[in-house]
DNA sequence: TTTATTAATCGCAATATTGCAATATAGTAA
DNA sequence: TTACTATATTGCAATATTGCGATTAATAAA
């Protein structure tokens, strides 16, 4: 059906799952890891840098706007798009968590 | 065009990705999360954990054995799957570095 | 004002994903 | 053998995603 049955699942596996989603896209993470890489914030270079389009940069940079992991500030006629620390180490931390505290020694396969 | 246009990204852009990509879904979060708890091997209990069809489960537990998390054993007329451990390290090493290494004091915005 | 420039949005086509009923396959039990 | 159980696979419908051209909005420069 292609709808995700959401309510089915607890709210922090749908968050969970929301995230990754957000990551699983190799534009996305070329995006952030260019964002990352300037000591300072960029705008849309990321239209020559990747070689897509201006409307789908744009609205990868809106995916990953609406998940909080980077925030744009308006600087004249350019978009200055930054990682959002906060949010960004909230998401390390919860993504660590699911890699260490829920596993249990498994041994068996 | 619903295409992703991988040629144009790094090989480790692309994997980056396609591991997010196999956790981008909250059943299969909770797949996971079930195997995790349970000390010991689990097969198609998942069919009634979660509230989701047989055939659904199946192809959830495809798609995490194609990106290598999981490895089944077959044990009679059931199958045991459980977390491949090489694996699962390998990438939380992948994602901690994703989010620590390239990680640069980035104080703009 | 007019003209560029930057970025967001709209609308569409192509493709992917999700979910499931039905079926197929494989092993066990009788 | 037949019958049963557990999984996998197939085929389909509904929905989501990706990508881009065209347009729009907003600001800057002339």
């Amino acid at each position: 059906m292609g709808l995700t049955k959401s309510e089915i699942f607890t709210e922090k596996q749908n968050h969970l799952a929301g995230v990754f989603k957000a990551l699983a896209h190799p534009a996305r993470i070329a995006i952030l890891q260019h964002i990352m890489k300037q000591n300072a914030c960029i705008c849309n270079d990321l239209v020559g840098e990747l070689g897509l389009a201006q409307a789908t940069i744009s609205q990868h940079l809106k995916e990953l706007k609406n998940t909080g992991i980077i925030k744009g500030n308006i600087e004249g006629t350019s978009v200055c798009y930054c990682i959002d620390e906060k949010v960004w180490l909230k998401l390390k931390k919860e993504l660590n968590a699911f890699f260490t505290d829920d596993m249990v020694a498994n041994k068996c396969c």
